[in-house]
RNA sequence: GCUGACGUAGCUCAAUUGGCAGAGCAGCUGAUUUGUAAUCAGCAGGUUGUGAGUUCGAUUCUCACCGUCAGCUCCA
């Protein structure tokens, strides 16, 4: 007999093979009719599903998270369902749930149109209709062979699979798919769906393999929250950096230089006041450093690049040797180890932290490219430390510390990721021990929680990643803690000891914004292009009501600009509305309208951003001082994250 | 790189089955002098991404190239 849990901590005691529906009717009829799937020793499983295990047992209804999983992978299924029977020759591929939905992978003669999607929706709808219920069977290899031999996908997966592993299939009215569930009851359950885009995928992500149609849709219990997922889909694309970045005149592309950034004035400012602010918190503690941006191969040679990355590298045609043998660095570190190991240095100097903002170029494929946030040419706020052992724990602190102020500085929160050692790595052990040691104490340290991502590391150390999330929640990989066990040997890197004696620094990896590219896209979309008055790049408008007062606007402007406000006058001959309006556009954090009170008082109305009609008459002076406070403490005002 | 979609004025978009390429905004000129999100009028703006091809005729159809966008395992 299985025993079973339940929440309330009773227990049901049924024999093995029992369906999980006729334990959960046990429970209640209404559960049984609210309940979507079941849990057991968490794993999710279908109410059709026979029970082999006992264990902690819980049922699933709409209120638990993972039933939407289910529901989707349904939804998958009625996908093919519908797409099989308007294209009987497709061959189905995978249809998992994913985060925001679901997808399902096809292989057909000719590829799918927005139109075919129109279509398939529609006939999902149909196959909704005709609640078909969920049937699962468990076959033997045989029997799964014989019931998939059209289809050579699945063929391939059934091929796949272990010995012991157990085959299912799941069949909903006309359509039969390889499946190891679990499934809503019956089709029927699918209410509120939307199919999305079709894209490309290669069959089981090998890219040398043939491509497959994907179709990504998603799926939910609820009317509204359909409805808030695609507002959100529509709110993603009114912040978009790339229209914004247009909008707002930030900065552009052009074909004569894919994947590299044309900034404007405007973007210009932006992207110098970020780096001045990472410069300034760098000012104390940090050596900033420039190398060259173009080297021979030797320097790849010795780093490994040449041999690994060459594929990412922009190499230059040598006229000499009429040879590529040298490149733009795609990669700060070698260099900073040539400067580094160049001179002798002493345990006193350590930790010595080079920091740099060169220009970075990475070949990045055509395809890949994508905005900010996926360039060619970027620079970080690149860091490499160099340090004793001894000074790990403190060091990881400190750098930790650093990090999340940063993010702090502009409303962003970080989730922390911890990796741990790969099954390839190198270096002995005791070394990994020591290493993920004092990461992990340092982590701990900080009081922040943080997720373990067992054998995630790189392959010369563990490392501590920052995915910041914007205001939409979407996730970007930034900042990064790496300690970097291999390259001190690579580049025969060394510093004098107390003892008198040659000893083998550590080298820590350390970046912040990611690149300065991304980070700006992150700033745009989370700000929405309403940037904290420290980040405008145009922090004041004046506006003169008429042009007889022009000259004392003008005056007004000079002022602010002589106390380092980014201030500009609109003396414009169109109407005060026009300008006003265009200002807001434009999001210029504070208009200062200058009228003829205003002139004779010595005072500015203040308008500011987003707040409309509401305005404040003040003088100029205490604006000033106002704005510059703002300014130096880079407060995040009137800035919009969310 | 691969699959698909797309590329028309600075921007956002139109243009029947192939038949003289248009609008709004922005720009320029003039009038208006404005009190908190678009004053009015006029003007100018294009080798329809590039290059071939089919055709009497191509923004429209074909091919190649360039670029942009959505994606390219979150594994039945």
């Amino acid at each position: 007999m299985l025993v079973l849990t339940l929440p309330d901590g009773a227990t049901r005691e049924v024999p093995p093979g029992t369906l999980a529906r006729d334990v959960v009717a046990t429970i209640g009829e209404r559960l049984l009719k609210a309940s979507i799937a079941v849990m057991v020793n968490g794993e999710t499983l279908d109410l059709n599903t026979p029970l082999r295990k006992g264990g902690a047992f819980r049922v699933l209804t709409e209120k638990d998270p993972e039933s939407l999983a289910v529901l989707r992978h349904s939804g998958a299924h009625i996908l093919a369902t519908a797409v099989r029977r308007l294209r009987p020759d497709a061959h189905i591929g995978f249809g998992p749930a994913i985060d925001d939905g679901f997808y399902y992978d096809f292989e057909v003669k000719t590829p799918f149109t927005p139109d075919d999607l129109e279509a398939f929706e529609a006939e999902m709808k149909k196959v909704v209709a005709e609640k078909y219920p969920f049937v699962r069977e468990e076959v033997d290899r045989t029997e799964a062979n014989k019931r998939f031999a059209d289809d050579p996908l699945k063929l391939e997966r059934i091929a796949d699979l272990g010995a012991d592993e157990v085959i299912s299939t799941y069949t909903d009215g006309p359509f039969i798919d390889l499946c190891r569930g679990p499934h809503v009851p019956d089709t029927s359950y699918l209410k509120h769906f939307k199919l999305l885009h079709t894209a490309g995928a290669y069959w089981r992500g090998d890219e040398r393999r043939q491509m497959l149609q994907r179709i990504y849709a998603t799926a939910f219990w609820k009317k509204e929250d359909l409805e808030t997922h695609l507002f959100r889909i529509e709110e993603a694309k009114r912040r978009d950096h790339r229209v914004l970045g247009k909008s707002l005149d930030l900065f552009m592309f052009h074909q004569v230089s894919p994947g590299a950034a044309f900034w404007t004035e405007r973007g210009t400012i932006m992207y110098n006041t970020l780096t001045e602010f990472v410069r300034d918190r760098q000012r104390e503690a940090f050596q900033e450093i420039k190398t060259p941006l173009l080297y021979n191969k030797m320097l790849w040679e010795q780093s490994g690049h040449w041999g690994k990355y060459r594929e990412n590298m922009f190499l230059i045609h040598n006229k000499e040797t009429e040879e590529l043998d040298s490149s733009l660095k795609p990669m700060n570190c070698p260099s900073h180890y040539v400067l580094y190991g160049a001179k002798k240095h002493s345990y006193r100097e350590l930790p010595l932290r080079y920091v740099t903002f060169d220009v970075l170029h990475r070949n990045e494929l055509t395809g890949a490219l994508s905005g900010l946030t996926r360039v060619r040419q970027f620079a970080q706020d690149d860091c490499h430390v160099f340090l004793m052992e001894s000074q790990i724990d403190q060091e990881v602190q400190f750098l930790m510390d650093f990090i999340l102020g940063h993010y702090a500085a502009f409303g962003l929160e970080a989730k922390i990721k911890f990796a741990t050692r790969p099954e390839v790595r190198i270096g002995t052990d005791e070394m990994w021990d020591r290493a993920e040691h004092a990461l992990e104490s340092a982590l701990k340290a900080t009081g922040k929680p943080y997720e373990l991502k067992a054998g995630d590391g790189a392959f010369y150390g563990p490392k501590i990643d920052f995915d910041v999330q914007d205001s939409l929640g979407r996730a970007w990989q930034l900042g990064t803690i790496q300690l970097d066990y291999a390259a001190p040997e690579r580049f025969d890197l060394e510093y004098v000891g107390e003892d008198n004696t040659t000893h083998r620094p550590v080298v820590i990896h350390r970046a912040v914004s990611g690149s300065l590219e991304r980070f700006m896209a992150i700033l745009i979309e989370h700000f929405a292009g309403a940037f904290p008055v420290w980040l405008a790049p145009e922090q004041v408008r004046v506006l003169p009501i008429s042009d007889d007062l022009a000259p004392v606007a003008q005056a007004v402007a000079d002022r602010m600009r002589a106390a380092g406000i980014r201030a500009h006058l609109d003396a414009r001959s169109d109407t005060l509305n026009y300008r006003i309006r265009d200002g807001e556009m434009m999001k210029v954090p504070y208009m200062a309208v200058v009228g003829k009170r205003e002139a004779e008082a010595g005072t500015i109305a203040v308008r500011e951003r987003g707040q409309g009609k509401k305005q404040e008459v003040v003088d100029v002076g205490a604006f000033i001082e106002r704005v510059t406070g703002e300014i130096r403490s880079r407060s995040l005002g009137s800035a919009t994250p969310a």
